[in-house]
DNA sequence: CATTAAAGAGTCCTAGAGACATTTAATAAA
DNA sequence: TTTATTAAATGTCTCTAGGACTCTTTAATG
C-alpha cells in the first residue's frame, strides 16, 4: 500500500475500512425529565443486556449507522422507542468519553436532556415493566448503570441554569398550563422559592407565552388561574439577568 | 452463541469484539484561540492525509484508545503536538455527528475550544509550514476541511457568551496584562465596544484578578496601566448579569 | 353572606449596568 | 518650563429589572 499522501482520495476511500483501526464505542444517552404532581421525574430503563444487565439506566444506546441520520435523531429514536413519542424539547448537554466507563473498552457517550409532558406518554409506559418514571431524588440515590448518575446530575445542573435565565422548563408541562404551575416547576428545579411578582414580570416582558382565554379547572377554593401556552421561540428566549442564586 | 441475557457478564465480555459491529468514527477537534495585536486568531493545521488532503482544518483527530485517558486528554494531546504546550483553558463545546460529514462514513466529533497566550508557542509554530495562526475573520472566509467552519462558529458563539458573563477570555492573554488589554479582548470577541467603567466595576466585584504591582511598559503617550494576573477560580466566576447584547 | 385560599397586581427598595464627565500620569511639542 | 496630547482610571448620575412585601380580586366552601 502506497503512503496515503500519494494516493488519490478516491483510492484512499475505496481502500478505507474502519475495522482496520482500533475504534471506540460511541453511544447517545438521554435524560428525559417530566413533572408529575409538582415533582421532577426522570425516565429510566432496565437494561436487557450486558454489561449492567438488569440495572436501571438512561434510555439510549449505540448509534445505528443505518437508521440514524445524526446524533439528535439517535437520541429521539431511543426516546421514542421507550415513550412512543418524540419529546418537544431536546438539547445536547455534553459528551463523556474515557477508558474506564464501559468494561468493553474506550467509550464515548453524547448526553442529551429532553423535556416532555407526562400526560403524553403515560399509557405507553404503564404497560411495560422495564421502563419507569422515577422521582429525580430517588434516581440520584439508586445505583445506576455506567456513569449515568453523573450524567443525570450534569443534565440537572444544565436545566437549573436554564431555569435561571430562560423558560425552557415550560416544555416539561402539558400544552396548556397556569403561571403558578410554571413557577412551581422552576422552584422544584432550582430547589428554592421564587418571588412570584418577579417571575410574572419577566415572563410578561419576555412575551413568549400567550393566554388561551380558558381558566384552569380549579378543584379547590381560590381564584381560578388563567391558562397559557407557549409561543414560538420560547426555547431560545434568554433573560439578561439570572434569577438570584 | 446463547442469548446475551443468559450468559454471565464475564462470558459476554470475553466474547465481545467491537469489530463484530458497525461502529462509527469518533474524533476530537479543538478551536484554539489566541489574541495577537488585539485581534483574535485561531490555530489551523494543513491536513497531511485524505480526506481533504492539503486543506486547512482544526487541530484534532481520532481518539487513540491506547494513549488517551479521556476526551480532554485527547484534545490536549493533539494541541500539544501542534503548539508544544498545553493551553491553560479548555472547554467542551458540543458534539456533531451524522452520516455525511465524513466521506468515510458515520462520524462523530467532539469539539473543544481552548485559549492560550500567543507568546507561549510562537517559536514552535513559526518553524513549520503546516501549522498556522490565522485571523479569525480570515478562517471564516476560507474553505476548511469537513464541517470545521461551523465548529469554529459554534466555538466563537460560546466564547461570546462567556465574554458576556465571565472572565474566561483572560486565558487568551499572557500571564500579566492590563485591564485595557482585557477589555479590548472582550470587545474584539463581542464585536462591539464596552463601557470601560462598567467593565472595571464588575471585575473589581468579581475579585478574580490581582495587581502585580508592576506597570505596563508603555511605549507611547498616556498614563501607564497597572498589570494584573488572574487568581484561582477565574474560569468559574459567573456574573449575575450579562453585558448588554 | 362571611370565610378562605389562590391568583395576580401595586409599590418601594436596591444592585448593578449605561452614559458621560473628570482626574491622573505619562510623552511630545512649544 | 510650560502646555497640549493621550490613555488610564475614577466619579457620578441615570435607568432597568429583580427582591420584598402589601393589597386586591375571584371563586369555592360552609
Amino acid at each position: 500500500m502506497k503512503p496515503m499522501s500519494q494516493q488519490t482520495e478516491q483510492a484512499y476511500l475505496a481502500s478505507y475500512n474502519i475495522k482496520d483501526y482500533d475504534v471506540c464505542l460511541t453511544s447517545v444517552d438521554s435524560v428525559l425529565f417530566t413533572v408529575i404532581h409538582g415533582e421532577l421525574y426522570t425516565l429510566l430503563v432496565r437494561r436487557a443486556n450486558h454489561p449492567f444487565l438488569g440495572v436501571w439506566g438512561l434510555p439510549g444506546g449505540f448509534i445505528d449507522v443505518q437508521l440514524d441520520e445524526d446524533l439528535s435523531a439517535c437520541a429521539n429514536r431511543h426516546l421514542a422507542e421507550k415513550t412512543g413519542v418524540t419529546p418537544p424539547y431536546l438539547e445536547q448537554v455534553a459528551s463523556v468519553g474515557n477508558k474506564t466507563r464501559d468494561p468493553r473498552g474506550w467509550s464515548t457517550t453524547v448526553t442529551y436532556y429532553a423535556l416532555m409532558a407526562h400526560a403524553h406518554c403515560t399509557t405507553d409506559i404503564d404497560s411495560v415493566d422495564d421502563v419507569q418514571w422515577l422521582p429525580l431524588q430517588q434516581t440520584l440515590n439508586m445505583e445506576l448503570a455506567f456513569d449515568h448518575k453523573q450524567m443525570i446530575e450534569q443534565a440537572l445542573a444544565r436545566l437549573q441554569q436554564k431555569a435561571l435565565y430562560s423558560l425552557v422548563p415550560v416544555y416539561a408541562l402539558p400544552e396548556t398550563f397556569t403561571l403558578s404551575e410554571l413557577q412551581q416547576l422552576h422552584e422544584v428545579i432550582l430547589g428554592k422559592s421564587i418571588q412570584s411578582k418577579s417571575f410574572r414580570r419577566r415572563i410578561e416582558l419576555a412575551d413568549v407565552l400567550e393566554e388561551t382565554g380558558e381558566l384552569s379547572q380549579h378543584k379547590g377554593k381560590g381564584k381560578p388561574a388563567a391558562l397559557y401556552r407557549v409561543k414560538e421561540g420560547a426555547a431560545d428566549y434568554r433573560f439578561m439577568r439570572n434569577l438570584e442564586n
